[in-house]
DNA sequence: CCCTTTAATAGTCACTGAGACTATTAAAGG
DNA sequence: CCTTTAATAGTCTCAGTGACTATTAAAGGG
């Protein structure tokens, strides 16, 4: 950081890319914009944009969030940090540094074109493919990051509505993890985990199932499990 | 990342800040260099600079860290992402966005000033205070990621010489976590764990100690560890 | 050359947490 | 009212680990 007047430093753009995640229909989804223009004209991308001169990445992380989901108050919405991608080809045009982020909503608001964006779409994580840029890559490794924070985080919580049942919970992990999880053993761990989630009192989901409704719970105050809820392994990671 | 030409964008400058850390003398130390020059002369400040129009920023943190320890060969070195810092006002003269990086060396060689520092020093964590620019929350956040780390990667080795003895690997994690570990059931985890390390055939450490000398180990193709090897809760982590 | 010191290595015991189940309870709907 | 459906409660067992004791192997001083 010393010497600004003794180095030239190439002026470089900086943009923030979204991969925002949700949950649909027991499917990861994520939002994915069209591109109007070339590069890549017609092909999907994450949502993002430019970081103004006034703002910080976060800050322009957020601003894009609302305006690509149509979202009035984004501010309790989990939103974290991924990495940044800088290598000096990943845009044809010019030098674009790109820091990403990932977050989740808990519920999906239908997509509106937002200001920037031709159109904008919820789609099945499995169904995003050939993205653009390097959007691809970023979208894995933040959806491995999502994974991986389920097992050591309250994280999962982000991806429900404000009350939520036990089972709502499970089938988030199952869903972000691909694997079966056995329900008594879920609950018990989830409700020994002191502030993972807060029991609403006498309160019961009312909407038409069939069988016993399910108790209703909050997320609690914890961030953080201990010790983690590790993700069943298929045969044994490569450890 | 769409309409570049709708859309003005302010041009920033991008920088590489480097968390470097070794072990000396049993305790946990960071490189630091002193400003020569305004904002912040003669405070100290994590190393780095710019990164250059052909480089992406992990080359750039990759050849700072060359430069800055004056190693030759910084391939097989240990360096991560930590996270980018782009607050508007984190460098009063300019908008500078800033992708931190931190690092692990087996041995520290001493520090030369490099080419754009007046003077390097390896400093004890535990005295690196009142940092330049943002550089003391970068800081922090490098020593967090760094503890963290040890508890589910294979970490460790990175602190360690090629050859190192299990009560050296065990002064790694005592050294950053601030904790004493039982050495038999230290010695149990690392190998049960599959790939941690590998013994070294045959081989002891000769340097003239007091009592019978340790077997010798290499790291391992692990880089993952399950399950994690948790460092203890004094009385129970936040949850 | 023995005997003490020092540290590495081997082994034991008990408890916690989790995986794999089985059993019970409570409501909805015909 | 009785069947269906799902939530909730409980059991059994084993792996992993914290706490601890015992043994082994070398160095160094008398």
């Amino acid at each position: 950081m010393d010497g600004y007047d003794k180095y030239a430093f190439e002026p470089f753009a900086v943009t923030v890319d979204l991969a925002v995640f949700t949950l649909r229909a027991g499917a990861l989804h994520v939002l994915l914009v069209e591109r109007g223009q070339e590069p890549y004209a017609g092909r999907w991308a994450l949502p993002g944009g430019f970081v103004q001169p006034d703002e910080s990445a976060e800050s322009a992380a957020r601003r894009e969030l609302g305006e690509e989901t149509g979202l009035t108050d984004v501010s309790g919405l989990h939103l974290e940090q991924l990495r940044t991608y800088s290598e000096p080809d990943r845009d044809p045009r010019m030098r674009v540094v790109s820091v990403a982020f990932a977050a989740l909503l808990p519920d999906a608001p239908e997509a509106h074109g937002g200001s920037d964006a031709a159109q904008a779409r919820w789609t099945p994580y499995d169904s995003a493919r050939e993205l653009a840029f390097d959007h691809g890559r970023i979208l894995a490794d933040a959806r491995e990051r999502v994974g991986a924070k389920l097992e050591y985080t309250c994280l999962a919580t982000a991806f429900c509505p404000p009350e939520f049942t036990l089972g709502e919970l499970q089938q988030v992990y199952e869903t972000v993890w691909g694997t079966a999880l056995d329900r008594p053993n879920f609950r018990r761990k989830v409700l020994a985990t002191p502030g993972f989630v807060e029991a609403v009192p006498g309160a019961a989901r009312l909407t038409g199932g069939r069988g016993k409704p399910a108790a209703l719970y909050r997320a609690g105050t914890a961030t953080a499990l201990h010790p983690p809820l590790l993700r069943p392994t298929p045969e044994g990671r490569p450890a």
